[in-house]
DNA sequence: CTATTATAGATAACAATTATCCACAATATC
DNA sequence: GATATTGTGGATAATTGTTATCTATAATAG
């Protein structure tokens, strides 16, 4: 059980586009180049960032995608959801109707009045990861990388943007 | 991004072992069967709940496999980590690595000295829900659902194990 | 008009999950 | 001791999901 690795792509992808002046996207062929990952992957990852308005596309030459928000209001599991899908972690398959005891074509009124009881307790188990993922935004983590990464290393990436934006 | 149905089949079977009498194991041909769920694919479950310590095997005629632990020091997050692995849900691929701007063979301290930072974030958000995963113990499971479970229904359950084991 | 960029669909390569089968070891019962 | 039952471990098949690529198309700046 794993988050795929769209998740991660998304992430660190999207953390660059926080600094990139406004009016100005960046192509997906940047984007992959620069972290050395799957042109054409990225690509697919960010047509559902732009499906779940996270990221704007702007088509046609010097084209390319920018945040749709501010980046305060992006969080971790929006970038999730976008990515994975919404849905749940847990998928709850029922396996209670298969029970020997019970007629699925006829299902006893506890069934329909309460959910799996499994299935909530996941259900809310996820709810506690979502929250905190919920609480981490793309600024947070840029300002957090600005401080713990190396004065030289910042800046060559933002030299490294700006290089490509002026092409 | 999903858990296994493995977990699901584990938390449906171990539910119902919590209140079988002592030294009477129960076998995976009869947990699938009560359970209407693949019996041989259960069996794969139970070798991996049993190396994990949560249940132990009885071979031999009239074996099976019985609780190996008293119901409240069992845990949904126990469960899950017997059926899924213990490697977390966020696996860093770290792609910061990849970096056009860092060298592979070479890389800068700031690497070395600290995780990458995504990373760090997602197992922390997977720490909350195992945190919460591990609070659930399969007593309380038991518990629950015999209040909210129908009187009637609660008894035909008790008998059918009565029955089988008395075989 | 042309070059560039995103979009969408098809598809391939690969990996993981789910499920089954078989040979074998252990054990209760007769 | 013979036999039937039950777990064990390995091999494998069927199915599904993930990752990646390619192609044709639409949009747009210059």
């Amino acid at each position: 059980m794993q988050f795929s690795i769209g998740v991660e792509y998304a992430l660190h992808s999207l953390l660059h586009m926080v600094d990139l002046p406004s009016g100005k996207p960046i192509g997906v062929k940047e984007l992959g180049l620069f972290n050395g990952i799957s042109e054409t992957y990225l690509s697919k990852v960010f047509t559902k960032l732009r499906k779940a308005g996270i990221v704007r596309s702007l088509p046609g030459v010097n084209g390319g995608y920018e945040l749709a928000r501010r980046p305060e209001e992006i969080s971790f599991w929006d970038v999730i959801e976008a990515v994975e899908g919404a849905s749940p972690i847990f998928q709850c398959a029922e396996i209670r109707q298969n029970n020997i005891l019970v007629d699925k074509d006829n299902l006893p009124d506890s069934f329909s009045k309460c959910p799996c009881l499994i299935k909530v307790v996941m259900l809310e188990a996820e709810a506690q990861m979502r929250q905190y993922l919920a609480n981490k935004s793309l600024s947070w983590l840029s300002h957090e990388l600005r401080n713990k990464l190396p004065e030289d290393l910042n800046h060559s990436i933002d030299d490294w943007f700006k290089d490509v934006l002026t092409k």
